[in-house]
DNA sequence: ACAGGATCCTGGGGGC
DNA sequence: TGCCCCCAGGATCCTG
């Protein structure tokens, strides 16, 4: 599943191939995906070059001078860059073709992703604003942080999956990143500290960053821009776990949904971020030491 | 405001 | 072996 991990490694896959490159032909299949693609886009594209290659959430923006290329990769999304000799694989819905013999491939089993076209960068960027698109994690700011978390009632897992909120954050890292500030998912946003909302902003980042250093995650249909899988996967905490021990204290990772998704966690090391009073605290504590007979 | 569910979509896996 | 059903989950829409 392409979250930022494996967008970002998308694009750093990509930036070599594509960069002073232009297109010289586009073939998009009859299957429509998430956005339809539009005919008139073509003119705009050909004989341009590509001048930068970003990503901002889990979107992967390619610029062309002028005009921009805006492609997320949904649930089975992939774009990379094959010899035009190579075959094209089933599901196979745009090509580029590139002026070097090479093309650039977008394919998505599911059909979930997108592929579109905007006149220029501010309309891109304009887009983005429409659909409320986040700050980065690693933009996010202690303040701003706290602030969001703190004016809501809805649960961790689903403000980290909330694009608005902050942006790249799926399934996968906000189950990894609750792991490792200890936090419970179903913690509500205004019940955390101070404390523990910097906490997560920082499990979040680096998470996130180990995750960009490993090439992101391959369960099952990502690869990156080069076709090269993620080795994250082998590192999961809680993610695609239940059943299994907690590799920091040994408890049976559980699963339960939340926000409509599957959600993972150990049930020992992560806690419930409410604001417990000092007297129910020591309660709390005193039930969970060891007793003296049995 | 927010939770929960349905929708889109296909392939893989389990059960029988 | 084949068939049915469930599951995966990003974004978006709808309902309660």
């Amino acid at each position: 599943m392409p979250e930022l991990p494996e967008v970002e490694t998308v694009v750093r896959d990509l930036r070599p191939l594509l960069l002073g490159r232009s297109f010289v032909k586009i073939a998009v299949s009859r299957k429509s995906l998430r956005r339809k693609w539009s005919r008139a886009w073509e003119a705009t594209l050909l004989d341009r070059c590509v001048h930068a290659i970003r990503r901002r959430g889990k979107w992967i923006v390619i610029e062309l001078g002028i005009p921009c290329l805006v492609a997320h990769l949904g649930m089975t999304g992939q774009l990379t860059v094959a010899s035009a000799d190579q075959p094209r694989e089933a599901h196979t819905h745009v090509v580029f073709t590139l002026d070097d013999q090479t093309e650039l491939r977008f394919r998505d089993v599911r059909r979930f992703g997108s592929v579109t076209v905007f006149p220029t960068m501010v309309h891109a960027d304009r887009y983005f604003l429409q659909i409320s698109l986040g700050p980065e994690p690693f933009d996010l700011t202690d303040g701003r942080w706290f602030g969001s978390l703190n004016a809501t009632r809805r649960n961790l897992k689903a403000i980290l999956l909330d694009q608005t909120i902050v942006a790249g954050v799926g399934n996968i890292y906000a189950d990894e990143s609750l792991f490792e500030a200890r936090l419970h998912p179903t913690t509500l946003g205004n019940a955390v500290t101070r404390k523990q909302a910097k906490s997560l902003r920082l499990a979040m980042v680096a998470v996130l960053t180990r995750a960009i250093e490993k090439r992101g995650s391959s369960i099952r249909d990502y690869i990156g821009g080069s076709g090269l899988k993620g080795e994250m996967q082998n590192e999961f905490r809680v993610y695609g776990r239940t059943g299994e021990p907690c590799r920091r204290c040994r408890t049976t990772i559980v699963r339960i949904v939340l926000a409509g998704r599957s959600t993972h966690y150990c049930p020992r090391c992560q806690v419930l971020g409410t604001i417990v009073e000092p007297q129910r605290l020591r309660r709390a504590r005193a039930s969970r030491s060891p007793k003296a007979t049995g």
